[in-house]
DNA sequence: ATAATGTATTTTGGAAATCAAATTATTTGA
DNA sequence: TCAAATAATTTGATTTCCAAAATACATTAT
């Protein structure tokens, strides 16, 4: 009973600090010279990845998008000069997506700057401390998958 | 230098845990009676509330929306029955947003899913522990503060 | 008191984000 | 070989979103 109200402090923190990051995140982007950027379109290109040349579905998957948005937004990707689509060569149903160049220096920028609030996140905490975050981490990830 | 890897690691369950939570809780909600409703809206009237009696612009604020955006997820809302628009007397420029009594009851269906999430948050764990993810989440506070 | 300025909301026009269902191209299994 | 399965795209619709202009009301300065 006693512990409802903990329960909603921490709610409320999670749900201030997720839009929080999101809107900073918008708004990196709109200043950077990636302004012609979303910051869905920059999420998409993070999933994408600079090394697994992964196929579309395999990053619908992660994004949880349908077939459908996901050609949508590789479509808009590679117009803008991000994104490349390449045929499997073995299994011509699939499609691969690549970074360009230009997609591959936001993608590291994007990386750096979640380095940055990770380090922020996790800031004047001992090893113990530490592996407590990891735990609530891990719970929280138990919680999806046992939800998915 | 070794860090890096530790980053990449929690930078990861981060995204994946918020995603997987935005994926579960739409779930629930076209499982629901609520099936009328978009994630975006369940959030909108999380955020409207239900005793605060707020203006338009101070639940766009919250939700970072802009005016008109605000406007169009109000007027969706009034229409399946979650919301009310009143005119405030003293000054009639101003709309308040207030639940109805189907948005309220939705309200509360929403928070108990949230209240259990972070009890699965928290499972396991002692007072200190608690004071250890309760320092992260301050951290993370701080961090979208400083950058807003 | 009234004109200018400021504030809250709505409207408009357009792009992005999304889904479900139908379609196309290709592979695989019987 | 041919039916079923799989990967991606297309189509048609709604939601989500923003910027800028318009509207309505309130406040301030002259």
């Amino acid at each position: 009973m006693n512990e409802s109200r903990d329960y909603q402090a921490i709610n409320q923190a999670l749900i201030k600090v997720y839009s929080g990051i999101m809107w900073i995140e918008e708004h990196e982007l709109r200043k950077s010279t990636f302004a012609d950027l979303t910051i869905k379109e920059m999420h998409a290109i993070d999933a994408i990845s600079m090394y697994d040349h992964q196929t579309a579905s395999a990053v619908a998957k992660k994004l949880h998008l349908t077939p459908g948005t996901m050609t949508a937004t590789a479509d808009r990707l590679t117009k803008k000069g991000y994104v490349k689509r390449v045929r499997d060569e073995q299994d011509r149903r699939i499609v691969r997506l690549y970074l360009t160049k230009k997609g591959r220096v936001l993608y590291r920028a994007h990386r750096a700057f979640h380095n940055m609030m990770v380090a922020q996140f996790l800031d004047g905490m001992t090893d113990e401390e530490m592996k407590t975050v990891r735990k609530a981490l891990r719970n929280l990830e138990n919680f999806v998958d046992e939800h998915a």
